[in-house]
DNA sequence: GGTCACCTAGTTCTTTCGGACTATAGAGGC
DNA sequence: GCCTCTATAGTCCGAAAGAACTAGGTGACC
């Protein structure tokens, strides 16, 4: 409580910037140290102010929210940025912690919450609006639908050789290390083409990357 | 209230199945359906009783929870699986939600929390312990560390190449796409393999997805 | 004016891919 | 037994990829 929280608001809207500036300041643990109406400002003032928190909307003119995240975080890595926005979509949730949100909090949340997550916030830890976890949850459940061994019905030999494609390597090496003949992995690989309904190998590997087969990081 | 919420108990630990369940039974609108020891009586009782919610431990003799959370849902889609466990391992988290969880709860958590947070999974609302957010973030958050443009210090036009390359395009596709010749395309591409260290276009292709150029599904 | 990075384009050559074939052998279903 | 699926392996050929060169045109920097 010595010192207090330092926020930088970031919103479009001023009436909504007052009250929330209102709504902080009547706590002592809590100190609005500046205001932006775009994404571009609030990274400038970012950088000059150096606060503690963010607080970013993320629909804005100009520099979008999640634009502006980016480059804050790159200005300031220290700094929590919490999203504080309408957006029920779970791809900007998704986004927004990819680039490194410390939170994602809806604008329907009580006072209280609000500052319970910002306390919260400055402990490291992730704050989530709880109507967003499903979505959360959701959006994190997408990109591994499928098994390795599920992916359309591939044989156990199929999908072992996709893993290895996905690993980057040349017929000659998947050969080598199933020890099989080239030509094996080569009618492997065009029985996977077709049943992925893809044209080459890239596209093929690009597929088992993103439905989670892989474990690469074999090369960097 | 007037149909009772049947749950199954899989849990190896007897004494801590008998506390949850007096725990449960203390309110009229839970009902436990039935319990199991390990994680093949649970997929097995799952399958006989067809219970709203399993509570599911992850670590067990024999089946592992997140083995029999599959194939539970493999039988009855539209049971509710929660695991209840003492993992805070991250990994865990996202396995299970990837296998389609409908939440994840740690022991510690308070008796009034693990009722409401069934309440809320009934009405498909996924429940996550709270200290669970922020490592499911974390993880969230690992695949994409580097914006398109930050790969390794490539050249705009590089990273034009690359990301059609991510598309799975050949040179000649991506040629036409960007309006230069094909050798111009190669030696561009022959400087981002080297660049990013890789041996082949698969292998730069995998690197691009994994850092989050892309936006691919441009073919499925 | 010189240097450097970048984008462009070409030639030549070897290797790798990808498709179209054929063919054998084992497992499992009917 | 027959049939299908899977895995294996081979040949042949044209297309694509990739490596090794040269080289012109731009714009930035000093």
């Amino acid at each position: 409580m010595v010192t207090p929280i330092r926020i930088l608001l970031v919103d479009d809207h001023t009436l909504f910037r007052s009250g929330i500036r209102l709504l902080l300041q009547r706590n002592h643990d809590f100190e609005v140290i500046g205001e932006a109406a775009d994404g571009l400002e609030g990274v400038k003032r970012a950088k000059e102010l150096k606060p503690d928190i963010v607080l970013l909307d993320l629909h804005m003119p100009g520099l979008s929210g999640l634009d502006a995240l980016g480059l804050i975080l790159q200005e300031s890595p220290a700094c929590h940025v919490v999203l504080l926005t309408v957006s029920e979509d779970a791809d900007d949730l998704a986004l927004a912690f990819k680039k490194g949100a410390a939170g994602y909090l809806l604008k329907n949340i009580d006072a209280d919450y609000l500052l319970e997550s910002l306390r919260k916030v400055m402990q490291s830890d992730a704050v989530i609006s709880p109507e967003m976890t499903a979505k959360l949850v959701a959006s994190f459940r997408k990109p591994e639908p499928l098994a390795a061994s599920e992916i359309k019905k591939l044989t156990p030999r199929e999908g072992e050789m996709l893993a290895q494609l996905a690993l980057g390597l040349s017929n000659k090496e998947i050969a080598r290390k199933l020890d099989v003949a080239e030509s094996t992995v080569k009618i492997h690989l065009q029985s996977i083409l077709k049943k992925l309904g893809v044209n080459n190998r890239v596209q093929a590997a690009i597929y088992a990357v993103e439905h989670g087969l892989s474990d690469s990081k074999s090369f960097q």
